[in-house]
DNA sequence: TTGCCCATGTAACGTGTTACATGATTAA
DNA sequence: TTAATCATGTAACACGTTACATGGGCAA
C-alpha cells in the first residue's frame, strides 16, 4: 500500500468532494471561509504548489474555461475520491493539535506584570467570543446549502461543535483570569 | 526596536526563565512533559540549532561542566530575561491556533462510512480524557515545586486550564458523537 | 481612471521533522 | 553484558509563509 500525503493535500481534497470545479483562487477562500476555523488557512503559492502535486499524481485534474479571460478549473478525479475515503477512514496523525500562545505566556507569568497578564487572558476570551460570533455569522449559509444537499449537513455539525469549542474556550479563559486575579501569590 | 524570534525561541527561553542550568536534552524533556500539553513538542535537533541560535544572540550562555563526562549547560543571561520579558507582555501572535483533524474528517463526512466516522469521533473522546489524565498525573510535581517556588505556580494554573479544556474537549466530541448517531440523514 | 477584487504564479526564506551517527553512563 | 537512557550533533527533506510580480475585469 502506497503512503499517506500530507493533510494538507486532503484538505484541498475535501473542498473539491462536493463536486464543485473550483479556481486554486476560490478554493483559498473556501479554506479560509470554513477551514480556517478549525484547521487551516494557507497561502495562496501553496494551494498551487499542492494543486501541481495532485495533478500529478492524477487526484485532481483541471481545464481551462473557454472565454475571454481564462482560468484553470479544478476538479477531482475517481482516484482522487478514493484516497480521500481512505483518508477519512484510516489515515494518520494526532486527533488535535494545539498551538497556545496565551497559556505559553501564561506559564512563564513571572516574567510579566499581573496585570498585563490578566489583560492577556482577558484578550483571550474576546477572541474566542469573536470566533464564535463567526461562526453564527457563516451557519445559515451553510445550513441553507445543506438543504439542497446532504453532504453538507457534516459541516454544520463541525460548526456546532465550533460553537461548542469556543463557547467553553471563552469560559476557561475567563475562569483562568479570575484565578489569577484570586491567587495573593502571583 | 528590534524584530521578533520565532515563538519555539520564546519558549525554549521561558524553560531557562526559573534560572535553572539545564542541557539541551534536559529542555527537550521539559518541553515534552509540560509545553507539548498546549503548545509544543521539539525534535532534539531543534533544541540544539535554536540554541546556537539564541547563544548568539546573547539571550542564553553555557558553560561545560567538569568531570569525567563533560556535559554543555545553558542558562539565561540577563539580556535574555529581558527578551522574554518584552515577549511576554507585548509579543504578537494569534491567541490559539488549532489543527483539528477529528474535525476535518468529520467535515468531510460524506466520503466515510458513518459507523467509521463515529468511532473516529468517540476515539477523540477517549484521547482527550487520556490528555486530561496525563495532566493530573503531573500535577502533584508542579505543586510541590510551586510551593517552594511561587513561579511556578503560573504552571499549576494552566494545567488546572487544561483539565478544563481536556473535559470540555471530551465532551464536545462526545457530543457530535451523539448528534452524528441521532442524524436520519447521515 | 482609479482602485479593488480576481487569478496565477515564482523565489527566497524560515521552521520543523526524520533519518542517521556516535559514544558514554547506568540499571537490569 | 545487554539494553535503556543520557547527550550531542549533522544532513536531507518536507512544509509553510512572505514578498514579489503580473495582468484582466469591473465598479465607483
Amino acid at each position: 500500500m502506497h503512503d499517506w500525503l500530507p493533510t494538507t493535500s486532503y484538505a484541498l481534497l475535501g473542498l473539491l468532494s462536493f463536486d464543485e470545479e473550483l479556481t486554486g483562487y476560490q478554493l483559498q477562500r473556501r479554506a479560509a471561509a470554513s477551514l480556517r476555523h478549525f484547521f487551516w488557512s494557507p497561502a495562496m503559492s501553496q494551494i498551487y504548489a499542492e494543486l501541481r502535486r495532485l495533478e500529478q499524481l492524477d487526484l485532481v485534474a483541471h481545464r481551462t474555461t473557454p472565454g475571454t479571460r481564462p482560468r484553470r478549473v479544478f476538479r477531482i478525479t475517481d482516484a482522487g475520491r478514493q484516497e480521500l475515503r481512505r483518508w477519512v477512514a484510516d489515515g494518520p496523525g494526532e486527533p488535535l493539535v494545539l498551538k497556545h500562545l496565551t497559556c505559553l505566556r501564561i506559564f512563564y507569568g513571572h516574567m510579566a506584570d499581573p496585570g498585563a497578564l490578566r489583560a492577556r487572558a482577558i484578550e483571550h476570551v474576546r477572541w474566542s467570543e469573536q470566533a464564535a460570533a463567526d461562526l453564527r455569522r457563516v451557519r445559515p449559509g451553510v445550513q441553507e446549502r445543506s438543504r439542497s444537499d446532504p453532504r453538507w449537513r457534516y459541516a454544520d455539525h463541525v460548526i456546532e461543535w465550533g460553537l461548542d469549542y469556543y463557547a467553553a474556550e471563552a469560559a476557561s479563559a475567563a475562569r483562568l483570569a479570575d484565578r489569577l486575579a484570586a491567587d495573593p501569590d502571583v
